[in-house]
DNA sequence: TTTGAAATCCGAGGGAA
DNA sequence: TTCCCTCGGATTTCAAA
């Protein structure tokens, strides 16, 4: 079943805080909250929304070092490097592509140091890799999971 | 004030599903209900935790095309780019950096053609944007948001 | 700081329109 | 579907250790 500007709005709430109350989001809508509620339900259950989560301030935390590598594999081994990669906790994201790389990941480390230790040298180490390359940023100005759908 | 042990766990259980009930995981760590509210409040004011917010999937809301773009610019005009940049609801991520690029972003659309509308017509019509280089992805294996530290 | 209890408020489900 | 209502349970606060 489609979505309606209704579960547009509920989305983009709990995208901003999703611990905002059905019975507020209720409120705001003009809709009773069991509605609400159930609206949730049918979006967490149909897979629109995947979870609810926190993001973490990478700052205080885990670390903020972001580095972009691309990857070439030996075409028959591509699999099993996309499940090791998949597999590396400091490794956030992982894309297969057609050029100028095979794979291409999103690293998150502390520092170099830790960049080189868990995560560079566990890829040279796996079988069927071939060659990286690292983008190493600076600085990180935005960092947002998804693109909050428009209420047409 | 540093983080604990508990608090990982915190962390690492709301990371998972932000929904978890207080009671619940006061359960799983053997401390009183108000302890773990007190130590998740703390968290969320001290920065820690950045937000509660829930994750969409891309196939069935906003799109899930993912396009990585390095931009070059002229140098005095890298922040009002990067102001630009940041406000465009398709573009995730926007980071600095060295070389090659001065620019990293995350870009994510429906296909090719909203991103070429919504993303690169508007990149290459922004003031000081030297030139732009689009690595297009064909497939997602991993997105997580951010590294769960360890419970040391 | 943690706790335990108290009071308020919310979520969850069922039945009617 | 949405709404109303109710019960069980969670959140939140605070005084005490």
């Amino acid at each position: 079943m489609p979505m309606d500007k209704t579960d547009y709005i509920i989305l983009e709430k709990l995208s901003r805080d999703s611990r905002t109350h059905c019975t507020e989001i209720a409120g705001d809508l003009g809709v009773a909250t069991s509605t609400v509620h159930k609206r949730v339900n049918q979006l967490f259950n149909e897979g629109i929304i995947e979870q609810f989560t926190i993001v973490l301030n990478p700052d205080k935390s885990g670390g903020n070092m972001t580095t972009f590598i691309g990857i070439n594999v030996e075409a028959e081994k591509k699999d099993e490097v996309v499940r090791v990669l998949k597999s590396i906790d400091n490794v956030l994201e992982v894309y297969e592509l057609l050029e100028p790389y095979d794979i291409f990941i999103k690293a998150r480390t502390q520092d170099i140091r830790e960049l080189k230790e868990k995560v560079l040298k566990v890829i040279n180490g796996t079988s069927g890799v071939l060659s990286t390359s690292s983008i190493l940023t600076t600085r990180r100005h935005k960092e947002n999971t998804c693109v909050i759908p428009r209420k047409e």
